[in-house]
DNA sequence: AAAATGTATGTAAACGTTTACGGAACTTTT
DNA sequence: AAAAGTTCCGTAAACGTTTACATACATTTT
């Protein structure tokens, strides 16, 4: 049989549908007696409310929409993680979708949680996004968007993100450090702001050491291990090859780890590396990986907490957040 | 300003609902002149239809409800790119819910997914559930469900699972010929049937080649890496250690291996090692894992052919479907 | 005995959208 | 000039739920 609606328990009780309602929710003035009947015919025909009934009668649908370029990362899924536990606590539900990282899929994303009419958006925008309107949509709508790790400065919205300088200056002057001369730097897509935050974080580094950093050791590439592999293989058949790489992000760092193998190069003998996030395999890697560490799970948290307070504060201009997570060195042996 | 409706529309132009509704349809009868404006004005106002209108109207919500036990596992993020990509080539969306193994979560997202009215269901069972009421009631309310993975043989549903067995069988005729003699197999938790499987294929390996299996060389774990790390110090600190370990999965291969790292055992001269599912990452462990693989993305994508090819279908009572793939071995260097 | 209060229920509107049906104002055919 | 057809648009019902308001009866208070 198909679902069922509260009709349905009503015309088979021979009572009106606001009765029927009234005794689900369980309110003072129903009938013991009735309400018994309603609940007990409920449970046998395994009756549940429409939520796009509710959806659609009140204003709120206790429903945040979650935007992340890949699922298959350990980095988002653990702000995931962090993201829907605050929400599940304070009573709302997680739409997650992915972009791929592909600017349409965004857009019809964002098309789609408007027309689901989510309460509100967490977002971390893609590689390939450069127009921002779909997003600033969402402040003529008055629907709170917040942004985590991939912001962008023309989007109107609260931001949740790394202090990206920082952690590239850490890395590069911990290579420094350790003595390397040959210092290169894989960074990311060039359209990303991290990208290139990391980019001037290890840049200053190098400056502040009196290094120069050669144009050939500066190489972008996508966060797709077939794609970091090939770059570090390039970069590693140098001439003079770099005898240090930080990797601006931990899965750049694996295509490195698997380029410098194939070349039988010891790490960190003959390269050092670092890389970026943390991830939980980093520590069973051979070497153990050196990276910065962002701490996705509680930027996952605090991204729910913004929103939520956000989405549930009366005042009309609730004030635009930025919330910077200050990376950290985790000292392991691959430098 | 708020969202806007076709209500809104048709009350700016002094037009009715119906109008607008059939010019955003782009309807052969209203004149061009008339569909121009409603268009313009939409476009505008950033209208949106209403997916709670349209879902409470229609019978069919285009949208598949995925339940995994938890987002952060490769295995699962892979199924779920595989399931989605398939779906949105049909023109369906899917919502994502985790049940982190917690039986009361899975039966609250279940009725969620009733209450959202979804066309379909696809779930790999959390280690923790051992009623399945809220899966059989699925089938009452005829919407259909597809188990991946971890399935049941309680619940009324299509199975897209490994040969669970031969996997286990391959796994410890493997370590046979590698020449081990004290061979261990961590198993997963006893509830799952998948952990039971590759039990009972490993030790029927074990007895094809006349060797016994000590008691105290098996042992059951969770798939979170601080249980499997402990559970493989226990068996590793035992007065006559195994010298081969077949783990239940690769995670928890990992934890095996990090476990081996502290002990200072060489893998594999000390230990052979073989895990489960071919993560991404085991080929560029130290050393790289040997395992016996699981086609993740595949299966996601045979789940969404199946439960389409279900909700789609006219036929009352679809045949139930079963699809088995055939796990095979991949060797590296860990064995 | 009339008035007031309490208890249990029903009526109806609203949310946003689609669509079958009907009809008015044309244009074309006889 | 009547009949028939075409073009464009409006009316209203339906989907499932909540809730303000009304109503009917019973009980208590004056």
């Amino acid at each position: 049989m198909p679902q069922v609606s509260i009709k349905d328990i009503a015309r088979m009780l021979n009572i009106s549908v606001a009765t029927v309602s009234r005794a689900l929710h369980d309110r003072y003035d129903v009938k013991p007696e009735t309400k018994q009947k309603v609940l007990e015919l409920a449970e046998q025909l395994n009756y549940r409310p429409s939520s796009h009934a509710i959806g659609l009668l009140k204003k709120r649908t206790h429903t945040i929409g979650l935007v992340v370029p890949e699922i298959d990362n350990q980095f988002f899924s653990e702000i995931i993680n962090g993201l829907e536990n605050v929400a599940y606590q304070q009573g709302y539900n997680v739409m997650i979708f992915q972009s791929q990282n592909i600017y349409e899929r965004e857009v019809k994303i964002i098309d789609q949680l408007i027309g689901a009419r989510v309460d509100g958006v967490a977002i971390s925008i893609g590689s390939s996004t450069q127009d921002f309107k779909h997003l600033n949509m969402l402040k003529d709508l008055d629907i709170p968007l917040a942004m985590f790790d991939r912001a962008n400065d023309q989007v109107y919205g609260h931001k949740i993100i790394n202090d990206n300088f920082e952690g590239g200056y850490k890395a590069g002057e911990f290579l420094i450090k350790s003595g390397r001369q040959r210092i290169a730097h894989i960074a990311g897509p060039s359209t990303l702001k991290l990208t290139r935050l990391r980019m001037q974080g290890f840049k200053a580094a190098l400056r502040d050491a009196q290094m120069e950093l050669r144009p050939e050791y500066l190489v972008h590439t996508t966060f797709r291990m077939e794609d970091s592999h090939q770059t570090a293989l390039d970069l590693l058949n140098l001439p003079e090859p770099p005898d240090a790489i930080f990797a601006v992000s931990d899965y750049v760092a694996l295509g490195v780890l698997k380029a410098a193998r194939e070349l039988d190069l010891k790490i960190p003998r003959d390269l050092a590396l670092i890389g970026f996030t943390n991830l939980a395999v980093g520590p069973l890697l051979e070497p153990p990986l050196t990276t910065i560490s962002q701490q996705s799970y509680e930027m996952g948290q605090e991204t729910a907490r913004i929103l939520l307070e956000n989405i549930e504060s009366p005042e009309k201009d609730f004030k635009l957040q930025t919330r910077i997570f200050k990376p950290e060195l985790v000292i392991r042996s691959s430098v």
